[in-house]
DNA sequence: TCTGGGGTCCTAGGACCC
DNA sequence: TCTGGGGTCCTAGGACCC
């Protein structure tokens, strides 16, 4: 029984000895808003979050003064004058642009990878000849020239020793962007010393309960019998307790996976006590993720809309609300998900409450093209097909928000962007100009 | 004044059925 | 008074990731 869950995720290749790279992105939001201006190297700078709430991507310069991740910006914002720390908001059109830039130039190495994050991704090296180190320094290489982002290319026999490798090489400029860790004695050594905390797969609420047992090294770990590590963690545990010795438990995934489930929220800057500017906010929140649900070819079965009050208010009780709404036969329209999303906000808010963040989701998520039709179902259920087409395509060409579904309103709620930086690579009016 | 956003998987326990 | 046993499915909550 233990054996078979862990064999599930086995990756059949039929080889036995296994090789995975992960290519990191080195603080990646922030290498983003250097590659298009070189003044930043070396100088201190964050990036932050929506609404300038948190900080979310750190330089090493940053992290040596000591700003952490996740630090709400309003409370370091001494440190920034002091240190002359350069702030950015959050530009996550230039990010995903990016990504998708650095991620072709690996696929001219390996066309399967497997993208993992929109700063990591998992290269299948199992079979691949020669010298890994040095394949592992030119990918690194190439990334920078190509994209002007600086990658750390891991390589070991799993994934989470491939993160660990891939740690290693922001730790020791020595390396150039590259580990290579297969000697078992090398990774031995490494282990030894590698903070169990670091180890992917090992959270806070673990890492306090491992403390208990004396366990604060990934060797410590993996020495620790099987047994106790299940009774802690569950099957995920002896997971990455195999794949630090070296036996693959978590497979490899190639393939863009749909899915699950789509989410749109957001803070508000100032909180809403109005309930037509709630409902407007939840339908374009509703109309965001609609446009994710139809990139991905997929419908909709049910929505859930919720509205929260500011969890650090102190003066008065946190407060939750949400409402669910199940299609009787799915959908990817816009009009019609909006319209079931506006209802649901009017259910949720309550008159005299400010709202502070809110959102939709969607959920029983399934492929278009395996819709079973209901029988009671309209037989112009996919009516909104071409509209909805157009309107992708406008919003699209356009860039932004081109074409709105009514109940969206006109956006009287501005969100705090007062860091950032030009849309270099997706808007032509801001494309770097070189002067010669 | 000001505190992000979007996902996945696993597990335990309850409801329900025979 | 006595009060089974096993299976499935669903859900909420926990834990993790970036």
């Amino acid at each position: 029984m233990q054996g078979q869950d862990l064999i599930r995720t086995i990756p059949c290749s039929g080889n036995d000895s296994t090789c995975y790279a992960l290519a990191d992105c080195n603080n990646f939001f922030v290498s983003c808003e250097r590659a298009f201006n070189p003044a930043l190297e070396k100088k201190p700078v964050i990036v932050l979050s929506n609404n300038d709430g948190c900080v979310i991507a750190r330089s090493n310069e940053a992290k040596a003064i000591g700003i952490k991740m996740g630090d709400p910006f309003f409370k370091i914002r001494e440190a920034v004058r002091k240190y002359k720390i350069h702030v950015f908001s959050g530009n996550m059109q230039l990010y995903a642009d990016m990504s998708a830039r650095v991620h072709a130039t690996l696929r001219e190495f390996i066309p399967e990878i497997e993208i993992y994050s929109i700063d990591e991704a998992f290269i299948d090296l199992g079979g691949i000849q020669g010298d890994m180190k040095s394949l592992g320094e030119k990918m690194a290489y190439i990334c920078r020239r190509n994209t002007g982002i600086p990658v750390s290319i891991g390589i070991s026999k799993t994934k989470t020793l491939a993160k660990i490798a891939s740690k290693l090489c922001k730790q020791y400029p020595k390396l150039h962007n590259s580990c290579y860790m297969h000697r078992p004695e090398d990774i031995e050594t490494v282990l030894k010393k590698f903070p169990i905390k670091d180890v992917w797969g090992i959270g806070r609420r673990t890492v306090a309960k491992l403390d208990l047992y004396n366990i604060t090294t990934a060797w410590d770990f993996l020495s620790a019998p099987e047994d106790m590590i299940r009774g802690l963690m569950g099957i995920n545990g002896v997971r990455t307790r195999n794949e630090l010795s070296g036996i693959p438990c978590i497979a490899f995934e190639d393939s863009i996976k749909s899915r699950q489930s789509i989410m749109t929220s957001r803070s508000f800057t100032k909180e809403i006590t109005d309930m037509e500017l709630l409902s407007e906010q939840i339908a374009e929140f509703t109309a965001m993720s609609a446009e994710k649900l139809r990139k991905q070819g997929s419908l909709c079965g049910e929505i859930m809309v919720f509205a929260c009050t500011n969890r650090f208010r102190t003066d008065e009780t946190y407060r939750n609300s949400s409402a669910v709404f199940k299609f009787e036969t799915p959908t990817d329209s816009s009009i019609e998900l909006c319209t079931a999303a506006v209802r649901l906000a009017h259910s949720v808010f309550s008159p005299g409450t400010g709202y502070k963040r809110a959102g939709v989701c969607f959920s029983d998520i399934s492929g278009k093209e395996i819709l079973q039709p209901s029988l009671f179902a309209a037989p112009d259920r996919f009516k909104h097909d071409k509209l909805m087409d157009a309107m992708d395509r406008l919003n699209k060409s356009m860039g932004g928000k081109a074409v709105l579904i009514a109940s969206e309103g006109s956006g009287k709620i501005a969100n705090t962007k007062d860091h950032m930086s030009p849309h270099y690579t997706t808007d032509w009016n801001d494309i770097p100009v070189a002067h010669v």
